[in-house]
DNA sequence: CCTTCCAAG
DNA sequence: CTTGTAAGG
């Protein structure tokens, strides 16, 4: 058994004053991967930086109060990589794996884009080299007997099921065509799988992301775009997943809400 | 019988939030002279704009979210002046005075000056420009047989007394050789009289600013910088003043505490 | 320590 | 609308 939960804290040192800590102490899950925690280590206060019963491991961005990513586990991984050999964007707080066990967890946060803009020419480049990255990955993965999945805030929905206003959106970062093929590559060409999805291919969502902006969390607004994105053998394991709303979270401590897959132990 | 109050609000926005409107709204006071508004009258909201049975006159800064001043009357002012004819100062929001039957009354916010920085160089030729001005002002003002009072943060101390830790400031803005030396020629060379100070000849303080940082409120390690500046006439009827400390604004809705005068009606 | 700004999301 | 940053105080 492995439960593995990844959420976009939105700046853990807000998070941290405002839920995320006990969040964590009321936590299953054996990793949480973490994204936009917005801080060097140092500036984190201990209950969040160096939780009792967890081990973690951060990857922040070179760009102060920009990005950044960290994974907590139970037990302490076998190895810590940061970067997936990218010389723009190993330095970004994108990017964190750490092999466990016969697994490899890796926290991403692809960049959210701007349609029409250097930033959205920016999460382009990024998804070349990832997609790259993942083939790779995925192949040495299988020659070495193990599994991969990779949390995070990839940034894009792949189907309308994705995301409540998705005729409103299409024209906009998230859900351009590009993105939405580019995503397709992922599962159809490097061969990974959309955990959630997989275990509820019929249900609109779950969303993960409602922004702050007007009542799009009160309206349920929101984007799914929180994944798990795991080899075939991983996701074959997957036997539930869920998203934790406002019912477990009433607090609110970011704008996006942890997303939670349970996978078995054996095959 | 003329009362006027003067305070420092640290950002209306932020203060009016915070009970600077009902303040306003118990105020005895028939003049109000406010500093540092940082905002563009169109970003006050308007119970703070445009309070009941008040006229308001600002004097936005330049650059925004910097400085700013504003006084408040229940009658309606003869005339409006913003600045004091200076190139450099007079779109800083700085200073800015009305008339009132018989007499002047000006908001200052002087610059508050880094000893050895050029922000007190810049200090530095804003109290020369200033002082010059301010002789100027009383010949007119007498030669019209009216009286003139300059309300606001000085950002200067003049003697020991005017604040707690004075030993361990002697080289720190607002307490340096020069600056205390200025505030002696606009009383001595100039003939204005710190009002306040003319009221109670012997006292600690009344200090009217205290720090955000440390415990300085709570140890009362404060500074009277917020002045009465006015002309002997006018001085010379001054029958009250009091700093509203915590007990009279518990809320503390700004750093500075109002530093009310009361005047009598004749000579 | 607090209030603005701005860029980013 | 919220998070950081930075400057200013």
């Amino acid at each position: 058994m492995l439960t593995v939960t990844s959420v976009n804290v939105n700046g853990i040192r807000a998070a941290a004053k405002k839920g995320f800590v006990p969040w964590l102490a009321g936590s299953d899950a054996d990793v949480v991967c973490l994204q936009e925690v917005r801080a060097e280590e140092a500036q984190i206060p201990d209950e969040a930086r160096v939780p009792e019963g967890w081990h973690t491991v951060f990857a922040p961005a070179a760009a102060k109060g920009r990005a950044g990513v960290a994974v907590y586990t139970r037990r302490e991984p076998e190895r810590v990589r940061v970067g997936f050999g990218s010389e723009e964007f190993d330095t970004s707080g994108r990017y964190l794996e750490v092999d466990l066990p016969g697994v490899t967890v890796a926290s991403l946060y692809l960049p959210s884009g701007e349609a029409g803009t250097e930033k959205q020419d920016e999460k382009y480049r990024f998804m070349g080299e990832f997609l790259t990255y993942l083939e790779g990955l995925r192949e040495r993965a299988a020659a070495e007997g193990r599994e991969v999945v990779v949390c995070g805030d990839w940034n894009i929905c792949h189907r309308e099921a994705d995301l409540k206003n998705w005729k409103t959106n299409r024209k906009n970062a998230g859900f351009l065509p590009e993105e939405r093929a580019w995503l397709g590559e992922v599962y159809d060409r490097a061969g990974y799988v959309d955990v959630v999805r997989a275990l509820h291919p019929d249900t609109e969502g779950p969303y993960s992301w409602w922004s702050y902006r007007g009542r799009a969390f009160d309206n349920d607004a929101g984007w799914r775009i929180d994944l798990q994105v795991a080899t075939p053998g991983l996701a074959a394991r997957a036997v539930k997943a869920f998203v934790e709303r406002a019912e477990t979270h009433p607090e609110r401590w970011s704008d996006h809400a942890p997303v939670t897959v349970v996978y078995e132990a054996g095959v």
